[in-house]
Formats: structure tokens, sequence, C-alpha cells
DNA sequence: TAGATTGTTAATCGATTAACAATC
DNA sequence: TAGATTGTTAATCGATTAACAATC
């Protein structure tokens, strides 16, 4: 064939974002000297289906599997991080310096996974020249020439809810068509624009629902 | 019935986090001065399927809706808020006070999901006694005591992925039955308590897969 | 060879959607 | 009453899991 089979093949959603979980177990077998890595092993760290890790797997690996061995790690990570795009540095502006803007600025991590924040931007004039973590902040007034100018493509939404929407607006007249939004506000963006909801009240959601649920068992046990 | 509905019923997980989403529509329903919104009116505002919603909401309605006219806007949120627990205040701890923790810390919209951060806890002594936004930075030596003393049921961890898993170790110990993991690293802790992983490498993969597709079906048209 | 592991095809499971009856 | 909307039961869809064949 060609082209590598990382090119050709799709993965669902949940697929996906098991990925960043292979990584991390492949990474720690690198660590430890390993060569091969099987499915069952990988499944059994993550607490997975076997046939799960295997089949999601074999859709990124461009060599297959070893029967008897399993996959090689280092062409299974960089398989993996060719797919994720990690190795393509994408250029990302972000919108909203406040705490939470400049938490994921200061983040470096994300220049391992390929996107790197270069610019910041927001209404305050007193935040307005800054340089957070090396990255300016500029006025809103400039982000869609930026945006163009810059041909960016990812841009980052960390403003309070009732701002999120315009501020959005103007992303996508700055061609960006990938969206990642802390503001826990639902997003209308033309079709082909993206919109990544980071949805920390559903998190939250998650761990009360867990207490309750607790809490009523312990109270059914008691009566 | 003896008991209100919402003790009865159990939402599953994707009916869980769309419940945010159903308060943000009906808040401003609320504001609009509406009294009753159909299921109808909330599934096209979300771009969700109307019988999805109806079917969400008459989980955690106490009223029931009424035929013509939809559901009453203020009882169904207070019912909604009442099954997510946001009325009552949970105590939270927070491990790793860098930037993204105190962001969280921060972040006063966690007080409207009855989330509040009481103390925060990092190993660099620099940081030790410090004040962020009112809460103050403890040693780590001294969590568990503070936990259990204080019956702390919720935990945040913003640490670096290589500390995270003892951090959660000590949570356990504080008797801490949620976890709120920021940290990319999937955690071992015994049943009954919680993981949520806030993924944001997982969600970056999303970001990445779809200016991949996108760009490779311009190429496609272009061959 | 025998055994471990991959890869694939079929069965299961759970969530979403569709169809329809009930009600104000 | 007629019509809009709820609520429920059945059909569909997609992801996960199980069973089994292929391969080193």
């Amino acid at each position: 064939m060609a082209r590598p089979r990382s090119q050709d093949t799709y993965l669902t959603k949940q697929a996906l974002q098991r990925m960043p979980y292979y990584l991390q177990v492949l990474h720690q077998a690198e660590e430890e000297g390993r060569e091969f890595v099987s499915a069952a092993k990988i499944a059994q760290d993550l607490q997975l289906n076997e046939v799960l890790v295997r089949k999601d797997i074999a859709a990124v690996s461009s060599t297959g599997g070893r029967p008897k061995a399993g996959f090689p790690v280092r062409c299974l990570i960089s398989d993996i991080e060719q797919y994720m795009g990690y190795h393509t540095l994408k250029e990302t502006i972000l919108v909203g310096a406040g705490s939470l803007g400049q938490a994921l600025i200061k983040n470096r991590e994300f220049q391992m996974y390929g996107i790197s924040i270069v610019a910041a931007f927001d209404t305050k004039k007193s935040m307005i020249h800054k340089s957070i973590g090396g990255v300016e902040v500029m006025s809103m007034t400039h982000l869609v020439d930026f945006c163009l100018k810059r041909n960016i493509q990812i841009g980052i939404i960390t403003v309070p809810p009732e701002a999120a929407q315009s501020v959005a607006d103007r992303m996508v007249d700055g061609g960006i068509r990938a969206i990642w939004n802390f503001a826990m506000t639902k997003l209308t963006v033309p079709t082909g624009v993206l919109v990544q909801n980071e949805d920390l009240a559903s998190s939250l959601a998650m761990l009360s629902q867990h207490l309750r649920l607790e809490n009523e068992m312990r109270n059914s046990w008691i009566e």
C-alpha cells in the first residue's frame, strides 16, 4: 500500500479519546526497556477490554502486531503521535486572559500535543500588551486580522459564558476551524467548524451524582 | 408518592452531562419571562433530539410536563439543581497549587455548582502558608488529617502526571470518595472511589482530528 | 509442533431515535 | 372539539464484547 494506514482509517470519538492513554502506557513500557507490548498488557493497565484495545491500535498501527510478541513499542508510539498530529505544531490563539486562560498559556504540556499558543486576546485594557509566559495579550480588535494573517486554525475560549458566543463569531470570521470552549455555553457556529466543549459543569455533575448515590445507598441500609 | 422523583431515578452518564445544558437554556427562558418551556424548544436550542430531551427531563422533573404547555421553568430549574446537588455546598480540597490549580481556586463559578474549595495543598515550600483567593495553601503532610477532620469527600488533582497517583493515594487515606483528576494519568483507586478525568489531551485529540480530516478532504478534492 | 497473540466476524448491550397512545 | 405536547413502548444504531480463525 502506498499510504501508511494512519491516513486511511477513521477512529470513533471514543477510540480517539483513548489514544492519549495508550500513549501513556507505551511511554512507560518504553522506559522499562520493552520492545514489544501486547494488547492484553495495555488493556490490563488501563482496565479496558482486550479486543477493544486491539481494534483501536490496529486502526492506527502502520506495522500491525506480531503474533506471540505484540506491538513494537517505539513504532506504535510514533504511529499514534503521527495520527494525533503531535509532530506538527499548530499555532493557536486564546481569548480571555483571566486566571484559567493564563493557566492554559503557562501549561507547557500542550507543546507535547502539537499545540502552541501564539497570542492571547482580551477586552480588559489593563491586560493588553502584557506578556504571560512569553505570550502577548492583544486587544480583541486585532483578533480577526491576526488569525487571517497567521492562518490560525485553532482558538481557545476562556471568557465568561455571556461573552463566549461573540468571541466564537469573531474566531469564525478569522478563519478558525476548531474551537476549544471552556465557557459553559453552547456555541452556534457554521458547519465545518468544530466546537469541543471542555465541560467542567458536566464533570462536576458526575462527582456529585457519585456522592449522592453512595449516600443514598448508605441510608437505605440503615432503614 | 412519598419521595420526590429525583431521589428514585438514575440518569445515565450521558444524560447527566446534558443537565447543565438544560439548566442554561432554562435560565435563559426564565430571564425572558417564560413560565413554561417545551421539550421541543429545548431540543432545538441545544440541537438535540426532542424525545431524548423529554426522557432526560422526565427523569428529574417532580411535576412532569403539562400537555400543550410544556414544563414549568422555575420548577424544573429547581428540580435539576436539586438533583445535581447544587443546593448543598460540598467542601473540597485541591492538591497542586500551580497555575491551573490557582485558576480553579479563583473560579467563582464552582460555588454555583455546589463546590467550595476550602483548602489547597502543595509540596513546594515557597507556596505553603500563602493564600490564593482566600484559600490557604498547606503542606501535603496535613492532607489526611485535614480531610478526616472536616469530612472532605471531594478532591481535585492539579499536579504533574508523575505525582498524581501518590496524591490520589493520600486522598483515599483521607476518606475522599470522588476525585477530579486534571493530570493526564490513569489513577488506580479502591472500588467505591470515583475518578473523574478531565481529559485535556483527549479534547485536543478531537481538535487535531477535525483539522486533519478537513485537510485530507481538501487534498482529495485537488487530486 | 504447541502456544501465544493478532485480527476478524458475529453477538450483545446500551443509548438514541421513531412511532404511537394519552392528556390537557 | 382539535391540536399541541407529554410520556411510553418498539425499532434502530453504534460501540463494546465474545467467539473463532490466522499466524508467527
